[in-house]
DNA sequence: TTCTTGTTTTCGTCGTACCAAAAATGCGTA
DNA sequence: TACGCATTTTTGGTACGACGAAAACAAGAA
C-alpha cells in the first residue's frame, strides 16, 4: 500500500504528487508552495528535480510562479485552462488565417448563444442584457468605455446558459483578440453602429426570435470582421 | 541591434529564443532538438537552465520529449493547443459537474454545426456524411467499430466549415470524454438507436432543415447524456 | 546486406556552491 | 505600545562537476 508511483521521470512523479495535493486541498489555494529545499527532502530528490517539477506545474497553471518569489498554489478553474494555451494560441494567431479561424469560431459560438438566449433567457437574463445594452449606449462617445461595455454585453450572452466553461471562453476570446481590436481606429460612428447592432440583437432576443437574433449577431460580427480586414488586410 | 532579451529568468529567454526558431522554421518540425550541451554553449548558460527551458517548451507543446530521448521539435498546430490543457481539463472533469459542463458545450457546438451543415453543406460534404453514416450502420454489431464510426460521423460535421480549429475541438472532445464512454456498457440496441439518430440528423441536413437537424442532434446527445447518468450517476 | 556487438553520446539525477532578492527578525525611536 | 528601519536568515536562480544508464552510432561478423 501507499506505493509511490514509479512511472516516468522523477520530476513527473513529483508533479503528480503535488498536483494531487493541490486538487485535494492539502495545498490550499493562494498558499505558497513549500520551499524547494523542503520539497527535496520530503520527496527524497535533488533540487534539480524539484525545480523541474515546479516549472511544469507552473506551465500547467497549477501554481503561479513569479521570479524570485515563492510559487503560489492556484487551484485551476476553467480560466486556467485557457491561460495555459495562451502562448500557443498567440503563435497560431500569427500565421495566415489564424485570427480569422478563431474569429469564425467565435461567430459560431455566439450565434448559438443568441439562439439559446432567444429561446431560454429568463427575466434576470433579459434585465442583465438590458442593463449591459444601456451601459453600452451611454459609452458611445468614449471609445475605451465603449470597448469595455461592448465586451460586457457579449459577456452576458455567455452567462445565460449557466455553464462556467462559457464565460471562460469569452474571456479567452477577448484576451486573444484584444491585440487586434486595440489597434483599430476609434470612430464614434462605428461605436454607434455597433451599439445599434447590439440593440437589434437584444430586440430579437426579447421577441424570442432565434433566427432574427442569429441574423443580427452574424451581421454584427461580420461587419466587425470587415473592419478588421479594412484595417489590417489579410490576417 | 541584435540585443538579447534580458527580461525575466534566463530559462525564459532561452524558451523564447527556441520558440522563435521553431516558429520561423530554423528548427524544422520533426527534427530533434540540439543536445543540451550544445544549447548551453550556444546560449552561454548552464545545463540547469537548458533543462528548465526544455521542460517548459515540452509542456507548451512545442517539443515532444520522451524520457531519455532527444526532444523532437513539433510545430504547434491547433491540436497542440488542446493537448497543452489536457492535464488541467482532466482535473476539471473530476470535479462535480465537470463532465456535464464540457458535454453541454459539445451539444451547443454540434447543434451549431448541424445547423450550418443543413444550410451550407456542399455535395462533397453530403457524400462524406453519407459514407460515414453507412460505415456507422455497418458497425452496429461491433461495439468497438461502432464507437469509431460514431466519432467519425460526428467528425465530418466538424470538417464541413473548413475551419481547422473545429476538427481540433472534435479531437479534444473525443479524447477528454473517451474515459466516460469507454466504461459504458456495450449494447447493440443502443448502437442501433444511435445509428438511427445519426440517420435522422443526416436526413434533416439533406432536407436543408436546420431546425430539424438541431432537434435531432440535441435529442441524440441528450439521450447519450442520459445513458451516462444511468451508468455513473451524477458526474 | 543484415544482424550483432562494442563505443560514444546524451539524458536523468545528484551534490555543492554562490549570489542576490525576498522574507523574517530585532532593535531603536516616537 | 506600536511603528519604521537596518540587519540577519531564508530562499530562489544559476553555475559547475560528476556518474550511471539508456540511446544513438559505428564497426565488424554472419
Amino acid at each position: 500500500m501507499d506505493k509511490v508511483d514509479e512511472t516516468g521521470r522523477a520530476a513527473d512523479r513529483v508533479v503528480r504528487s503535488l498536483a494531487d495535493q493541490i486538487r485535494s486541498g492539502a495545498l490550499a489555494d493562494g498558499q505558497p508552495l513549500p520551499p524547494e529545499r523542503d520539497l527535496m527532502e520530503a520527496f527524497g530528490i535533488s533540487r534539480t528535480v524539484v525545480r523541474e517539477a515546479v516549472r511544469t506545474l507552473s506551465s500547467r497553471g497549477l501554481i503561479e510562479a513569479r521570479p524570485r518569489h515563492r510559487p503560489v498554489v492556484r487551484k485551476p478553474g476553467y480560466d486556467a485552462a485557457f491561460d495555459a494555451v495562451g502562448s500557443i494560441v498567440t503563435h497560431l494567431l500569427g500565421e495566415p488565417g489564424g485570427v480569422k479561424n478563431l474569429f469564425d469560431t467565435r461567430i459560431m459560438v455566439e450565434a448559438a448563444l443568441v439562439r439559446q438566449a432567444a429561446q431560454e433567457a429568463g427575466r434576470g437574463d433579459i434585465a442583465a442584457l438590458k442593463d449591459a445594452l444601456a451601459a453600452n449606449g451611454a459609452a458611445i462617445a468614449d471609445s475605451d468605455a465603449f470597448y469595455r461595455t461592448d465586451n460586457a454585453f457579449h459577456g452576458v450572452l455567455y452567462d445565460i446558459p449557466r455553464n462556467p466553461v462559457l464565460p471562460a471562453i469569452h474571456r479567452a476570446y477577448t484576451t486573444w483578440l484584444a491585440p487586434q481590436w486595440s489597434r483599430m481606429p476609434r470612430l464614434p460612428d462605428r461605436n454607434r453602429a455597433n451599439y445599434e447592432a447590439h440593440a437589434a440583437i437584444f430586440e430579437a432576443i426579447l421577441m424570442r426570435d432565434p433566427d432574427a437574433a442569429e441574423t443580427c449577431l452574424r451581421d454584427h460580427l461580420d461587419r466587425a470582421w470587415a473592419q478588421v480586414r479594412e484595417t489590417f488586410g489579410d490576417v
